[in-house]
DNA sequence: GCCAACGTTGGC
DNA sequence: GCCAACGTTGGC
């Protein structure tokens, strides 16, 4: 059984497009203690991930990934070249910790924040309450409606359809 | 250990 | 570009 989440990146940063055409991503830079403990100690290879573009108009979940590669440390913190170094991260003791994300199936429709906030049954979702937070749980049912939302069925034959080939590591 | 100042995220 | 929300830092 897998577990379900939802992670943010703002395209002009790292977009939908950019994760297909990697095929993996290592999903470094994350400064967050929430999401951290989220990468270090709940996400799970092939747990179900929403991928989310943020600040883009309009901002919507428009796709869904796998984690391909459980929490290992984030060693771009201690790369003082890197985007995000942390020098108080060490190689003996990492602060910050990533996963690795793989491009599963763009949603056939995007399903927008505006949409989710209008839902019901979504108004639980950390996206609208805790809106700031980059890696967040989703339940199955919300994992679910929003996939059906997108265009994407019930979920079932389009989530667990999944593509278990090699995905790096 | 409190809390004010500060920095960042991200919707609008 | 503005600004609200909120996480982090650092002085005391």
């Amino acid at each position: 059984m897998p577990n379900y989440w939802l992670v943010k990146s703002e395209p002009s940063a790292y977009s939908w497009d950019d994760l297909v055409r990697d095929q993996v991503a290592e999903w470094d830079g994350v400064r967050n203690y929430t999401a951290r403990n989220f990468m270090r100690d709940e996400m799970r290879v092939d747990d179900l991930v929403l991928f989310y573009h943020s600040a883009s108009k309009p901002p919507a979940v428009v796709g869904v990934a796998k984690v391909a590669r459980a929490g290992y440390p984030d060693y771009t913190a201690w790369d003082a070249a890197s985007d995000h170094p942390d020098p108080k991260s060490t190689p003996e003791k990492p602060i910050w910790w990533m996963v690795d994300i793989a491009p599963l199936h763009p949603l056939p429709r995007p399903v927008s924040l505006e949409e989710v906030k209008r839902t019901p049954e979504l108004s639980e979702m950390a996206l609208v309450r805790q809106g700031r937070l980059s890696v967040q749980p989703v339940t199955e049912a919300e994992f679910k409606t929003v996939l059906s939302m997108g265009g994407a069925g019930s979920g079932e034959e389009f989530a667990f359809r999944i593509p278990s080939g090699r995905t790096g590591q």
